[in-house]
DNA sequence: CTGAAAGCGCTTACAG
DNA sequence: CTGAAAGCGCTTACAG
């Protein structure tokens, strides 16, 4: 045998048509038993696998989805965000389990987007991940819902959004992890991220901030503000520094994402600050780090795998024309030591 | 225009056959300039792309790779080893830079290995990272190449092997770095991680730790070497424990992984043991979060964007069919204060 | 339950 | 430089 068995070889050797062979072969019911017993051992015995690519020409379809994930053109090749890699994970998974294949493309947030998967039939729809800027970003995805493209993005549910997001609830996941501070007898919080449309998760995610602070008779204080864009440890590691620098005191910090935070602990430590006693210090996100850091991080936990799940799920719906909406999952805080609310390990006695 | 635009749409409005529309588009030589001009805006003004499952159909390859990514069955979904991540980023840049698609998979060590990628055309090769246990692996490896899958792995070079695989110089990187610390007058080093043919990385790593102590003129100790297979912080946070209830005495540590060094310092600093002070450790990867580590960790850095390449290219000379050889990369010591060798910085002063 | 036939949308010898 | 035609390997109405 030259090459690779086609339907064509098998039905010769079964003595059937090659259109019984396709039958049997994707479970149609119209194949006796018997022929279909026959078909499959005579497949396997050849190690036939059906051509995807004939198969999807055929059904216009592709049975596969392509992740889209933005990359900061500053940061260096091999950093991305391991919150997104969680995501990534998930998101492999979930398609997996629905039987879909994942294609994954890195995008340069300042180059065009690479998103014609759903054109050449590569692919059936797109998941896009961390796109950047999003008043930037904002033209493209309503390109996209324009030419009829099928995609759910992940990020923070906008008001007069066209396209459908799967995202966590920012606002109320600040919320909580600032009270928890405030619960801690912690006054002067500095929040470093961003507060502005640009970027509607650290937005709301400072919204958070303020209404926990509000709501516990404090007013938000500009001079403890400090603006970070990239979730990096460098980045946090420089607002932190600024922060004081400013010497405009203060005894907690809240980090827009954990890597950030990270980096700020590390300022901290480089300051001669000791956290959590004199700075308590919490992010977002919970990447599997977090817990390993010293001291452990207190921070906001995405539920990467069901948001994984949700997005390819809501993707799917999209893909078939059946209704699908936006939604907003919970953010949950996970306590550790870095906010001085767990006692203190053997470690410390030492 | 209901539907995708075709060939055969654009070549009807460009007053052409369809064959010149896919000659121009293609960039065929064949072609005036003035016809493909004038194609090549009118698949422009209609949207056209190509349609990869026809064209892929046709000249029978697809243009994409595939990478699998094995997982451990034990570890929660999205605890993939940060080193496989940044591989993971560095494949997928190898792959657009040289006009390939890259199909992810994660594929269950336990599992058959959903392997068929090629043989259903849809992607021209794999690449395989993570595999487990070489001696097991081993078998479904030799049923690949004996199929003429094209592959390459990510791994050590072993002797006998009949595949290709591309990998990192273990030996000399664990040598390095136990000569670096046998530098700094330690002399009782623990190992963690594996000394056996089942995973043939964790075992150069431990042979280059025994060149660099017999160069020393020290016998390795029995009592010193903890079993440690999986790279996880958990794994290496038990291990440690273990050595130091072994009450062996050590002044070192050795891990195979920066995540199980880091387990380690984790556990040191639960035992009351100061890390470098007491006890240096090192670990092996670089991963992105081992210069954040409390403190900062010294490791032996894999070149993990030329890692990508190599194996990128060398697949691809595979799936041309010509000649190809595995590859070992140089494995560098990266010094930072958990070793000892470098001054503490201002936090400690504190 | 099965077969003959059309067709998915391209690419590429072949002929001019 | 261009066109007519075959063919990549399937799936699926249509007819029996």
């Amino acid at each position: 045998m030259k090459g690779r068995a086609t339907s064509f070889d098998i039905a010769y050797r079964a003595g059937v048509s090659q259109a019984t062979v396709s039958r049997a072969l994707r479970g149609s019911p119209l194949v006796s038993e018997e022929t279909r017993k026959r078909v499959l051992a005579i497949a396997k015995e050849l190690n036939y696998k059906v051509d995807k690519n004939a198969s999807n020409l055929r059904r216009q379809h592709s049975v596969t989805l392509a992740l889209l994930l933005f990359e900061d053109p500053t940061s260096d090749d091999s950093m991305i965000n391991p919150f997104f890699l969680s995501m990534l994970g998930s998101i492999t998974h979930a398609c997996a389990k629905r039987g879909y294949d994942l294609l994954i493309s890195f995008q340069q947030l300042s180059q065009d987007w690479h998103a014609d998967y759903q054109d050449t039939h590569k692919a059936d729809g797109l998941i896009l991940l961390g796109y950047g800027d999003y008043l930037t970003a904002r033209s493209r995805l309503e390109h996209l819902v324009d030419q009829g493209t099928h995609f759910v993005r992940w990020g923070a549910v906008v008001d007069d959004q066209r396209d459908i997001s799967v995202g966590c609830d920012n606002v109320q996941g600040g919320r909580a992890i600032v009270e928890h501070l405030l619960a801690q007898g912690r006054r002067r919080i500095g929040y470093i991220g961003h507060a502005s449309a640009h970027f509607p998760e650290f937005f709301d995610r400072y919204r958070g901030y303020c209404e926990a602070l509000r709501a516990a008779g404090l007013e938000p204080d500009e001079a403890l503000l400090v603006d970070a864009v990239d979730s990096t440890e460098v980045v946090g590691y420089n607002a932190a520094c600024e922060l004081v620098d400013r010497q405009v005191g203060f005894d907690a910090l809240f980090a827009a994402s954990d890597l950030q935070a990270m980096g700020a602990m590390r300022a901290l430590a480089d300051r001669g600050l000791a956290v959590p006693e004199q700075v308590a210090v919490v992010g977002f996100d919970d990447i599997p780090m977090a817990r390993f850091a010293n001291p452990p991080l207190t921070t906001v936990a995405q539920d990467t795998k069901r948001a994984g799940e949700v997005l390819v799920d809501t993707l799917l719906k999209i893909i078939k024309g059946e209704p699908a909406q936006s939604t907003l999952m919970p953010a949950l805080p996970v306590i550790r030591r870095s906010c001085g609310a767990v006692p203190p390990g053997p470690e410390q006695s030492a």
